[in-house]
DNA sequence: AGAAGGACCTGCACGC
DNA sequence: TGCGTGCAGGTCCTTC
């Protein structure tokens, strides 16, 4: 399930396949969940639009377009651009691909761009999105975990009453982490999952934000965790689930310790921890 | 207002 | 063998 390592891999490899190309045929399929803007307004913003720059935001993919002048769609607006948000949800995947490989089942937006290759967004369980926006450097609705100041990260928590784990999935805190990254973090920094948020110490956040970037730039670094059908643009998977101490190992072993794992339900989400490595 | 829980959707791993 | 069941979860929406 593509999580900010997964996404920003994702991005990063169709950035460098499409930048600066033209969009020049939109197909869609028809399924209306899929589409968060109407598919006549995501067609006729990406039809002829060249591609500037493709980007993560929290799980977000930002593909920033130059606007063709005698666009309609969108409200005018002369000095930006426009957006093209993709949203992965669950299962989505964001392929560059050669227009005689066949497309895949599942497959909801193809773009046929001026270099000879396709855009296709491909999404079997269809928790992923889709929409158009007027350009102005999206910035999605939390914090960025990569970036964010010690101070910051503690004072998101600061009277919370929910579990922690529930407020490391909250994107409108923190945006960016998931399931996967959210156990693996709390294990790291040996925090129990259901503790109150607003009950932890500093020193304890600290520890938190500090395991979080560890771990997020480490799953960066190798592609990100295939669980589930994640792939990047070019369709390989990441390497970094063979690096999970807890996500999906209930009933096995600690790493470090050899206590058995234990499984929960945490803010409606199986969560997996080590009663003795974290307290 | 903040928190909690269900709905959405389909593929796959099970068990009988 | 084949079928039915349950589980996976990011986000949105409703309810408390």
């Amino acid at each position: 399930m593509p999580e900010l390592p997964e996404v920003e891999t994702v991005a990063n490899g169709v950035h460098e396949r499409v930048h600066g190309q033209r969009i020049e045929r939109v197909w869609t399929s028809g399924k209306p969940q899929t589409f968060k803007s109407p598919e006549s307004e995501i067609a006729e913003v990406l039809t002829g639009a060249r591609i500037e720059r493709v980007r993560r935001v929290g799980k977000t993919i930002v593909v920033s377009l130059e606007r063709k002048a005698d666009s309609s769609a969108l409200p005018r607006n002369d000095k930006t651009g426009a957006e093209f948000l993709v949203h992965l949800g669950m299962t989505g995947r964001l392929l560059v691909s050669a227009p005689e490989v066949p497309l895949p089942p599942h497959t909801h937006a193809v773009l046929s761009l001026s270099g000879g290759n396709e855009l296709r967004f491909v999404d079997a369980r269809r928790f992923g999105r889709l929409s158009v926006r007027i350009a102005d450097a999206y910035g999605g609705p939390g914090a960025e975990p990569l970036t964010i100041s010690e101070d910051e990260f503690v004072a998101l928590f600061r009277g919370r009453k929910l579990a922690i784990k529930a407020a490391l999935l909250n994107q409108t805190l923190l945006h960016g982490v998931g399931n996967i990254y959210a156990d693996e973090s709390l294990f790291r920094a040996g925090i129990r999952p259901r503790r109150q948020a607003g009950r932890l110490t500093r020193a304890e956040l600290l520890r938190l934000r500090k395991e979080l970037i560890a771990v997020l730039k480490n799953a960066i670094r190798l592609g990100g965790s295939s669980v589930s059908d994640y792939v990047d643009a070019d369709g390989v998977r990441g390497f970094f689930q063979l690096e999970h101490k807890v996500y999906g190992r209930a009933g096995g072993r600690c790493r470090v310790c050899g206590a058995g794992l234990k499984k929960i339900v945490v803010g409606g989400r199986t969560t997996v921890y080590c009663p003795v490595c974290q307290s």
